[in-house]
DNA sequence: CCCTGATTCGC
DNA sequence: GCGAATCAGG
């Protein structure tokens, strides 16, 4: 797989957003999060603010603190999809994937509406007012609900230790 | 041992 | 440019 224009769009987003490497390796597909790791360094998006005494000690160069724009509003509009659930809460109409046809059970949920427990699966384009995650119920701390988890590894292919 | 990001270095 | 291997912190 390689980097192209709309998978790095991706990977920005998702890194603005928080996620780590290895979220946004098995949300694009096809990538491992040393590779995602690695393309955010060449991006120069490293040194994200997370915990001021985390961050490591590397002699990493002076990064200028990104100061992500506000999420996208959470608008909605029906793209003509009637394969559609109930939606168990305020969001508006659900969202159909073109390229993928998935219809969240709960019409996608913002960034900002991501919790532990919530399917981080991304749907539609990260700069669409539309864009959203699945959101779906997930088991603590899993990336995925089971839908999506099956289409992010479906091998579930970790890198063995072929070194016993 | 799990995770995380950072860095190196062969490709 | 790419990413596995490795490193280092939590």
């Amino acid at each position: 797989m390689s980097w192209t224009d709309d998978r790095i769009e991706t990977l920005r987003k998702l890194w603005a957003d928080g996620l780590s490497a290895s979220q946004i390796a098995t949300a694009l597909g096809g990538v491992s999060r040393n590779a995602v790791i690695g393309k955010i360094h060449r991006l120069g998006l490293s040194g994200r603010v997370k915990s001021p005494k985390a961050r490591t000690p590397a002699k990493r160069a002076p990064v200028a603190p990104q100061r992500p724009a506000q999420p996208a509003p959470a608008r909605v509009m029906a793209v003509g999809a009637t394969a559609v659930k109930v939606v168990e809460r305020e969001l508006p109409a659900p969202v159909v994937l073109p390229e993928a046809e998935i219809v969240s059970l709960h019409g996608g949920v913002t960034l900002l509406e991501l919790t532990h427990s919530c399917c981080r699966w991304p749907i539609g384009d990260p700069s669409d007012a539309n864009f959203r995650f699945c959101g779906a119920r997930t088991a603590a701390g899993e990336v995925y609900c089971r839908a999506h988890a099956e289409q992010a590894f479906p091998a579930r292919a970790r890198k063995p230790k072929e070194n016993a």
